[in-house]
DNA sequence: AGACATATGTGGATATTTCCACACATATGC
DNA sequence: GCATATGTGTGGAAATATCCACATATGTCT
């Protein structure tokens, strides 16, 4: 049951991943598009490799329990195996653990900062909303 | 030497991180450390294994230009070959395209729903500022 | 049913990552 | 200088990921 590792003052930094570089491009895939046939997932692949590495690909990882998969007529259909938005939160927490040393406001001005990327000005409202909530929760509390 | 290989309508989707899973937990670290000595990265790595093992990864990465370091006596002292913030603004903009389909909205509200980190009331001041500034931004152009 | 198109399953070759024992190098203190 | 502690470099074994040709299964259409 016990999850024990740490040493003392570890800066709390990076959980393995543990997933291999084409199981992670898959896995994006799957987090972007599912639910997603294997096809669907080789079409999206650049580089392609063979239709069946991929399908390699695939069963590693619901042989890892990182996905599963429904039968529809004889076609396998792919989800990952845990709701994309947890998995999204995870991947945040990571990042704002290893970029931004914790600090949720750092990694929201980083997001904000993306160069490409413009928020309308009805988002930015959205956002305005999201912080006077948070606002009030933090009151609450 | 051409990097070309979109089809045409992708729906954009993951570039090849193609860092394996250690190499992935010891770049963490180095985003977050740098600059930091072979030994510490060691400390750092839960589940440790040997030193050795921990050195040949760090020369990995070096050779994958990944990482760079300098000596200090006769100490290698490692960091990331790019700048900590371009690193994070790169993973930020995979996360949003993987989990948020592009919305930089909706992954700013994703990260103040995150759980346990919880904002004290003067980070959510930062906040409303730096949407003020997008405002202003975005009425400018 | 039989032909066809398109799935999945199998097995294994190949490439890469991961690990580390051991050799060698260099700074420091005596 | 010489011992010691602590670096780095080398080479290769073992584990894992990646790739895919080929075999087999299943739905569809006539």
């Amino acid at each position: 049951m016990s999850y024990e590792d740490n040493k003392e003052e570890k800066p709390s930094v990076s959980k393995p991943a543990a997933l291999s570089p084409r199981q992670q491009q898959v896995m994006d895939i799957l987090y972007s598009q599912a639910p997603v046939t294997a096809r669907r997932v080789w079409e999206l692949i650049p580089n392609q490799p063979s239709y069946a590495s991929v399908r390699t690909t695939l069963r590693s990882l619901v042989e890892a329990e990182h996905a599963t998969y429904v039968k529809d007529k004889k076609t396998f259909v792919y989800s990952p195996a845990v709701a994309t938005e947890q998995a999204a939160q995870s991947a945040l927490g990571r990042l704002v653990t290893t970029f931004y040393q914790g600090s949720v406001a750092s990694a929201v001005s980083g997001l904000l900062g993306m160069g490409n990327k413009k928020l309308d000005s009805e988002e930015l409202e959205q956002l305005t909303r999201l912080i006077e909530d948070a606002k009030n929760e933090t009151k609450k509390s």
